[in-house]
Order: C-alpha cells, then structure tokens, then sequence
DNA sequence: TTCCAGGAATCAA
DNA sequence: TTGATTCATGGA
C-alpha cells in the first residue's frame, strides 16, 4: 500500500502555529503560488507532496494534514511563519506608492516555494492570466503527479509532478494540459533538470546573478520568470520581477510623466527598493491588481 | 468581437 | 540596442 493509500480518507492531523501580522489570504490567493484553493473559510493545498488545508483564526494558524504527524517544519519553513515582517516592510522606501501598497496589502507574505514547482509554474505564466496558469497547473498535477493522502472530502489529490515526468512526457500531452506554446518550454526545462544539466540545489549556493544566468539558459525562461523563482523558491529578496502589472505600477506611480525604458525601469528597481525589494514588488504587484479589481486604477495615479 | 494576460524568442532596422 | 511580430488559450 502506498502512502496516499494509507491516508486517504484519514481523519486530518492537526496542529496550531501562532500567527501575527500574517495575512492568509492575500499570501495564498495574490498569484505567487498556484495550488491553493478557498474553501469555507479555510484553504486548501499540497505543499511538498502532502496534502494541508490552514484556516486562520484570530492570532491562530490551525493546519492540518492526512494521517498522524508531529513533524511541521516543512510548512513553517513554506508559510514562513517565522519571519518578522514588521522588519521587512520597516527597509521598504518611505514614499507615497509604497505607503499605499503596504497599507492595502499589510499581511501579505512571501512564500518559499519548492524550486522545480515554481520555476515550471511561472514557465507556464508568459501572457496568461492567474487563473488559467493554475488551470494549467491543476490539469498537469492530474495527468503526471503522484497522488497524495487526503480526507475523503477534499477529493482526490496529486503532487506536483517530477521533473522526469515531464521530460518523458510528449508535447502533444503537455498541449492537452491547455500549455500550448509553453509546452517545448516546459519540457526542455524538465529535461535539463531531470538530466543534471540544470541543478536546482546548487543555486542556493550561488550568487543572484549567477543563479539568474542558469535558470535563464532554460529555452522560454528570461529575466521575469527567472526573477519570479529567485524570489519565490530561494527567498534572494534582490530579485524584482517586472511584469505587465509591476511595469504599470511603476510607469503610473514612480514615473508618471515620462514614459521610461523598461530596461530604465529595471535600473530603478535595483536601487530604490532596498534590501527587500523583491518583497517591496509583491505588494506592489497585489496592490495594483486589487485597485484593478475595485476598477480604480485612475484614483491610484493621482496619488502619485 | 475585441482586448489582454505574472513573457520570451526571433528578426528587422 | 530597440521595436514589432509571433506563439496558444480563454477570461472579461
């Protein structure tokens, strides 16, 4: 029998962290991370290969996961629950767009992703919405992951697939998963991982520059994706990934008036945002898709 | 219908 | 170096 034999249908496990300053929604729903889902009041996901639904309750994180555990550290490390924020927002500039930001968005946190998940996730982001990449992502972990534990409510549950997986997989059965031309992309990805020729645990070790050249010799990852796993699988906080969302909010709040390079714009990034830039560009990035959301776009701009 | 989405590769100028 | 074009797909 299998481990997700065993657990399915189990009784959850469950534990309480502490939580501060923390909020869950804005971090699992604001499009750094695509397996999440909302459920009740609680939400749902499988971080790692298990399967874990967190609701918040108060000053409260309860989380719970298939079949008997007392070992946590794997979630705390991925929710990065210990991590002072007040610190973090403490380093960002002192001017109006990141006052508005960190006041619309205050909870918001950075994860640490699982390196392979996040770089092939965001290889399947280029010009698509939030909503289709997890669609895609769904519709992968269903045809190639293993399945994984979980109560008999939750359904049936799959882990992220392996990069060996999916460099055996043929593009015809990538484009299925709706990829389309992301797919040869996908896939020399996961053939470079799953041959060695890309090794995800040595990046840690390397300098931001250095890890950025060796994720963007992958075929369809450039500088935004590859800025997009810096930040979000190996916590490097100096990568600022620039999207169509990130360049508007700079063009709209910082530079207004003249219409700077995107290239200019990068530079800009490098040096205002200090030491935490990358998390500075996250609330950045929520904050301009919330005003997208309450259709008030306008009202942003003029408080710059 | 038309526009656009957490882009990148390619080619022309 | 910079600016268009192309690549799939589907939500809004």
């Amino acid at each position: 029998m299998t481990n997700a034999e065993a657990n399915r249908g189990r009784v959850p496990c469950s534990t309480v962290f502490p939580l501060r300053d923390y909020d869950l929604a804005a971090t699992l729903g604001c499009g750094q991370a695509f397996r999440w889902t909302p459920r009740g009041n609680a939400w749902e996901g499988v971080v790692a290969g298990r399967w874990v639904r967190l609701r918040a309750e108060g000053s409260s994180l309860v989380a719970e996961v298939a079949g008997n555990t007392d070992y946590w550290a794997w979630l705390t490390e991925h929710l990065r629950l210990d991590e002072d924020l007040a610190a973090i927002l403490a380093t960002f500039p002192d001017d109006p767009p990141m006052r508005a930001a960190t006041t619309a968005c205050r909870g918001l946190r950075l994860l640490r992703q699982e390196p392979w998940e996040c770089l092939a996730s965001f290889i399947l982001s280029s010009t698509k919405q939030i909503v289709q990449i997890r669609q895609c992502v769904q519709s992968l972990c269903e045809r190639f992951g293993e399945p994984v534990g979980a109560p008999a409510d939750a359904g049936p549950q799959f882990a992220f697939p392996a990069a060996a997986r999916l460099a055996a997989a043929g593009e015809p059965e990538l484009r299925a998963c709706k990829l389309g031309f992301r797919a040869k992309y996908l896939r020399d990805a996961a053939r470079r991982v799953a041959e060695g020729e890309l090794e995800l645990n040595a990046l840690h070790a390397l300098p931001t520059p250095t890890a950025r050249e060796r994720l963007m010799a992958c075929f369809g990852v450039g500088r935004k994706i590859a800025d997009c796993v810096l930040l979000f699988a190996y916590g490097r906080q100096d990568a600022f990934p620039v999207d169509v969302w990130v360049l508007r909010a700079l063009q709209q709040l910082y530079f207004p008036k003249r219409r700077p390079s995107k290239a200019r714009l990068q530079r800009f990034t490098e040096t205002h945002f200090g030491p935490n830039a990358g998390y500075a560009q996250q609330y950045l990035f929520h904050y301009m898709r919330l005003a997208a959301g309450r259709a008030d776009a306008a009202a942003l701009t003029a408080q710059s």
